[in-house]
This record gives C-alpha cells, structure tokens and sequence, in this order.
DNA sequence: CAAGACCTTTACGTTAACGTAAACCTCGGC
DNA sequence: GCCGAGGTTTACGTTAACGTAAAGGTCTTG
C-alpha cells in the first residue's frame, strides 16, 4: 500500500450530529478484509447492493457500506441470490416512508426467508448427522486397516 | 401416469440374501417426489452423482439411488456444489476398499464440511436476529402508520 | 390402429456471478 | 520526471446447473 490507511480528516468542531467514528475505506481495503476481489464489490455495486460516495472517481466507502457488504457476503454464504439480498436491502431502505402495503409485503418476504432458514437448520442437522456416520465408518476401516498396507 | 406405481416382480423363493424391500422409481416418480424436473435427475446422473439400472432404455432407479438424490437436493440447498457432493459421495462408495492416503483424505474433506456446517449455524443464527430486527422496525412503522394512509 | 402418457438421446440456449484483459488516470516518493 | 501501487471504465469470457426444443421409441387403452 502507498498510503497509510485512509481516515477522515479529523473532525472539525461544527461538524454534524456527532459522526461517532467516521471512518473510511478504499475498495482495495475491503477487499482484503473480506477477502474478495475489487470485481466483486463493483460487480455488487452495479446490482444495486452498494451506493459509496465518490472522491472524483474514486469510490469511498463508510461504516454503512461495510456492514452491506458483510451482510450480502453473509447471504451469499446461506445460498441467498444477490437478487433475494437485494430486495430485502431496498424495502429496509424504502421502510420509513412506505406504505401499508409495501410493509405488508416486506414482512412477508421476511416470514418466507425465516422458513428457509428453518429448513437449512434441519438440513445442518441432518447433513452433520450423515458425516458423523461416514467418518466414524472411514475410522472404523482405517483401524482394520491395521499395520498391513 | 399409465401404469400403476412401479413395483419389482414379486420375489421368487430363491432370491439373494433378503432383499427386504426392493421397491424401485420411474424417473417421473422421483421427479415428482422431489419436485424437481426428470432433467436434473439426468443431468445429476450425467455428473456421476446416480448410477441407475437399466431396463432396455429406461432406467430404473431403487432405494439407493433415492436417497442418493435426497441427500444430493439437501447438499445443495446448504450450497455445495454438485462437484462437491460428488467427491464424497464417490469417496464413501470407494470406502471398503480404500487405502490410508484415501481414507484419511476423505476425513480431511469431511472435517472442512462440518467446518462449514459450523460457519453456515452461525451465519444463520445472526441472519435470523437481523430479520428479527428488520421485521420489529417494519412493524413499528406499520403500527406509527395508525389509520391515515 | 391411433392417441396419450411416458420414456429416450442430442444439442443448443440461458442465467448468475463473477474472472480476465486492455487501456487509462493519479498520486507520492526517489 | 518517471515508476509503482493503487484506482478507474469497458467489454468480452467462463462456469455451473440446469431449461428447452426436436425427433423419436414403447406400451396400453379406447
């Protein structure tokens, strides 16, 4: 790295609503803390999942940015489409000024996404069951294995 | 469906060693059973991952290979890859015969999944509180909504 | 024997989620 | 002044996991 790790400039005392830590990030940076590529945080840019704030062209990431990010990467790791990720990120966004019915669709969105996570807590279940099993049998083999080959 | 439920040949008296319930599918059956289309099932087969009899064209799938595609469809709705599935399944059926290297390769791979399996609890665990939370905040502003709107 | 219902193979099409390459800008340090 | 480490856009390539015809075989039921 050629610069040391970008931070604000420090805080003046007029400045807003007391930004407690206003630290930033390059996209770089990210991408060595989550272990991605630059492609993949533009790539989500690009699908709408991001929106960072830009120093001429260069992209500046926030704490807000940082926690989308490790929340899209932690729906991906579940198996959720950037596409799912994306709906429920916009409606949370949306949420203060919307309607009856858009509330209404949130929430069921979220009910559905519950009941996926309640299947994969089965499957979790079962599936460590099934390599319990084969491991305990490849352990049993190996051991009749004894000194021969 | 034109023929009743497929079912093997009643067993004559001197059958194997007790085949206690040779019940066998049609491809649409299992189809069907698992909601998913009779392509996939031969696609996952075209992948080495099924291995069904044949009678003339037709194959004939059995118990084995049921529960073969039950624990495929639930390694894949945790996210492994079918090539993933296939390297332990294929692993496990090596088993009997394998030797040292192979059988303490497969408890390598084993051990990486349950490593996922960790990973993926707690990624649940936290993505439900975040629902919970985005689900309290939609409800909070549905209620604020009172009765305009 | 014709119509369905089911099966088969072959093969090209599609989508998501990036990878990879080219060509360029820009800043700080020697 | 230029070099290297970062950043940028544009655009074509790739992989997995099927979807979707098309064209045909087999059986049974009216």
């Amino acid at each position: 790295m050629t610069q040391p790790p970008s931070t604000s400039a420090p805080a003046t005392a007029q400045d807003g609503p007391l930004p407690r830590q206003r630290r930033t990030y390059s996209i770089g940076e990210l991408a060595k803390m989550f272990e991605v590529t630059t492609r993949t945080i533009r790539f989500y840019e690009q699908e709408g999942l991001l929106a960072p704030e830009r120093r001429g062209q260069t992209r500046i990431y926030d704490e807000k940015d940082r926690v989308r990010l490790k929340l899209t990467l932690r729906g991906k790791r579940l198996g959720f489409s950037l596409a799912e990720i994306r709906e429920v990120v916009m409606m949370y966004d949306a949420m203060p000024d919307g309607n009856r019915r858009q509330l209404r669709r949130l929430i069921e969105i979220l009910t559905d996404k519950r009941r996926n996570l309640e299947r994969q807590l089965e499957d979790i279940r079962l599936m460590q069951l099934e390599l319990d099993d084969v491991e305990r049998r490849a352990r049993d083999v190996l051991a009749s294995l004894g000194d021969s080959d």
